[in-house]
DNA sequence: TCTGGGGTCCTAGGACCC
DNA sequence: TCTGGGGTCCTAGGACCC
């Protein structure tokens, strides 16, 4: 089979409320309630949710809200720590079942993929998926189809909870026109407000903006990418070899503030070699070293440097971050830190 | 919304070189 | 040293996504 599939149809399948079906998969009691994970699944602690249930979406709660303000508003949630090791086996084997199709299979995270497929009848080829994902696996999808991945991608949105979704440039303007630009994939709040101070609240005024004037307000590339968003082009490549990381890293919240310093050289050295660690399982050499120190309240500072020589020695590693951290202003007290190692840019 | 953890890509300024 | 223009690397920060 091809790795790549320019022509036909992309599908995106994205697994329904992912970490919470795995957990109510496992804990059937959990079924139909509200369930909310994240952390170590104490909602006292600083964490917070990797995935609400619909059940617990419908208080209000949604993924990236801190677990204490979880609990204020699903009192009666059940909390569950994050099981990142169980999710993964389960993804592995939902893109396993992807791959016995007949499809170029491209992973674009835990929970969702882009297929590229040739097919005269994509909602059939969807609704099989789902029966096949739903029988091996137990877990829910949702599918979106597009002449690109963009389209797709949106698509699926309009597909869940579990349901098939078509998006092309025959219905776009139909489908689109009238949405704020933060439903675009890829605006997010900060650019949709930046672009309505412009005047560019709707898809449909940004897709008739200026590119002059939009490379002028946000840069060469993004200002006229944002129009080719809103016109609804994309890729449409899908490629099914192996992903390969630009970098690795590991971070930590305190669960209290820390300032002594040499408790941040002991937290940044156990930091680096954790991140030695990914790097020597990856087995490629790494060529920068980042580290982010994250000040009360919530102030977010990195440090960087690029080593005289690429190395995968951890002992380095771990030298080249405590010197990194050294040139900081700890001054203050520290919330967060993280090691980052970037590899070599792959040829 | 007192704001996790793991990533990617773009921008912009300064250094440095020719 | 009253000083041009272009290219590239390094670094910090920002925005976005899952």
């Amino acid at each position: 089979m091809s790795t790549t599939s320019a022509a036909g149809w992309v599908l995106h399948v994205d697994l329904d409320q992912f970490v919470a079906a795995v957990e109510v998969a496992r804990h059937p009691e959990l079924r139909g309630l509200p369930v909310v994970v994240g952390g170590a699944g104490d909602p006292a602690q600083r964490a917070v949710v990797a995935t609400a249930s619909y059940e617990a979406r419908e208080f209000g709660v949604h993924s990236g809200m801190p677990l204490r303000t979880a609990a204020k508003r699903c009192p009666d949630a059940v909390f569950l720590p994050a099981d990142n090791a169980a999710y993964e086996e389960v993804s592995a084997r939902v893109m396993d079942v992807l791959r016995g199709l007949p499809v170029v299979v491209e992973v674009a995270g835990w929970d969702e993929a882009f297929l590229g497929a040739d097919t005269d009848d994509p909602e059939a080829l969807a609704v099989r998926i789902r029966r096949l994902v739903t029988e091996q696996t137990g877990l829910s999808c949702s599918i979106g189809i597009g002449d690109n991945k963009l389209r797709a991608k949106l698509a699926t949105g309009f597909a869940k909870p579990a349901g098939v979704y078509r998006l092309t440039a025959a219905n776009w303007v139909e489908v689109m026109a009238t949405r704020e630009t933060g439903s675009l994939w890829g605006i997010g709040p900060k650019t949709a407000r930046k672009l309505a101070a412009e005047g560019l609240h709707t898809v449909a005024e940004l897709a008739a903006a200026d590119p002059a004037e939009l490379a002028a307000r946000f840069g060469p590339t993004m200002g006229p990418w944002y129009r080719v968003l809103a016109h609804g082009y994309g890729d449409t490549e899908v490629v099914g070899t192996a992903y390969v990381p630009r970098s690795r890293s590991r971070e930590t919240t305190f669960q209290q503030d820390v300032s002594e310093r040499a408790e941040l050289d002991r937290q940044v050295a156990l930091l680096a070699r954790r991140v030695a660690r990914d790097v020597a399982e990856e087995g490629r050499a790494v060529v920068r070293v980042a580290v982010k120190v994250r000040f009360r309240p919530f102030l977010t500072r990195t440090r960087s440097v690029t080593l005289a020589a690429a190395t995968i020695d951890g002992v380095e590693l771990e030298r080249a971050a405590l010197a990194v951290l050294d040139r900081f202003d700890l001054d203050r007290p520290v919330r967060l830190l993280g090691v980052r190692a970037e590899f070599a840019p792959a040829e």
